[in-house]
DNA sequence: ATTTAAGTATGATCTGGATCATAAATTAAA
DNA sequence: TTTAATTTATGATCCAGATCATACTTAAAT
């Protein structure tokens, strides 16, 4: 039913116009902060280059990471539609080079591309999907059955053989456990055969 | 910067719009069950009256509430738009009438109306929010201050000296606690003023 | 008005995962 | 290559909140 344009092709199509329209990528160091919690909002981020988390720190500075965004991808947008305050920080966690584009522009870019509107949508809702699987897990199972979700859900991108590229306290920080707690997890499903470890790396079966 | 049709007239508008272009409203009620998760998405549905949770549970049985409708609110949007499977129930808190919208028809709306679509990720947004501010609080937070931080959030639509009309049930599977839990920081708040109970009903100060 | 159901209340016990401590392995930097 | 910094690993203890049990209160149904 819904014919819709790639949606990779379309995010790069959505940097190259960026690019040509002369909006111009500010690099960012690993480490950086792109915005803090309680700023106001004033532009969507595209990234030309490298890779973000968005994380919200609690009062005893434990992190929990709402999302990671790669190359292609953008973020910050909900606040900025919304007019509220960020609820996250968002860090570079490499080198990265990114295209801040003010609100006003955004929403012309909206306007005048229905096409970007329809998979902003997309993006969104993807989003919620993943919040929405993540909210059952916290809210109603147990540490095994989190890490496996987890696992299941980030092995998508991943072959068969390859490694995980994720280290245990990200996982931990992604699905509100401790790093020890991961750690003994991703070794009693190893030894269930759910994956394989490799000198500590996580390899999908 | 950001200049919107009031968002409540709108809501009411499209559910106008909907009904003048000859789509009917189903009957539902209390009780029963609008989709469930695995079923393929086949429609968007709009509100015309009545109010709808929207839960996961889990293999216990255990329920937790992923989101709550009303009267001229829509909800399935994002199942449909990724063509994915529902991952929740959605069941009628009370008697309800709902507009079943086919996907096509929903996307021909989206296209023909840009402030419906524009509407629409505001309304996304504004989910991903309160996801995002629970999945902190389910990751990092304890019993306490996820209970204050819920109440708060409901409280926003809730005059001072009025009640808020949840059961600590609610409140618990929209928290991830147990009742039991939920009874004893809700008394907690009231000892600390947080919060007024009257014949066991929460009032807001 | 009476019965039934739903919701609130409260104490006692139990447990999953946090916390603390310490060390080994791996990777990055000098 | 050596040192330093991350990351992984593992045991011991602790505690917040689940679980279990039981009763009371309020609202709904008959």
């Amino acid at each position: 039913m819904l014919i819709l344009v790639n949606q990779v092709l379309l995010q790069i199509m959505t940097i190259k116009y960026l690019l040509d329209s002369n909006f111009k990528p500010t690099s960012y160091e690993k480490g950086d902060v792109i915005y803090e919690p309680g700023a106001q909002p004033r532009a969507v981020y595209f990234i030309k280059s490298g890779k973000v988390r968005m994380v919200t720190v609690n009062d005893d500075g434990k992190e929990f990471i709402q999302g990671i965004f790669k190359t292609n991808e953008y973020f910050g947008e909900p606040a900025l539609l919304l007019n509220k305050p960020y609820l996250a920080y968002t860090i570079a966690t490499q080198d990265s080079e990114i295209i801040a584009v003010k609100g006003d522009d955004f929403l012309k870019m909206l306007k005048d591309h229905p096409d970007f509107s329809m998979k902003l949508i997309q993006t969104l809702s993807h989003r919620l999907f993943y919040k929405s699987m993540m909210l059952e897990e916290l809210a109603n199972e147990h540490a095994e059955h989190r890490i496996r979700t987890l696992v299941a859900y980030l092995f998508k991108d991943v072959e068969h053989g390859q490694e995980l590229k994720i280290t245990r306290q990200q996982l931990a920080d992604m699905s509100g456990l401790r790093v020890e707690t991961v750690i003994r997890i991703i070794k009693k499903l190893s030894d269930q055969k759910e994956l394989k470890l490799i000198r500590g790396k996580i390899i999908k079966i």
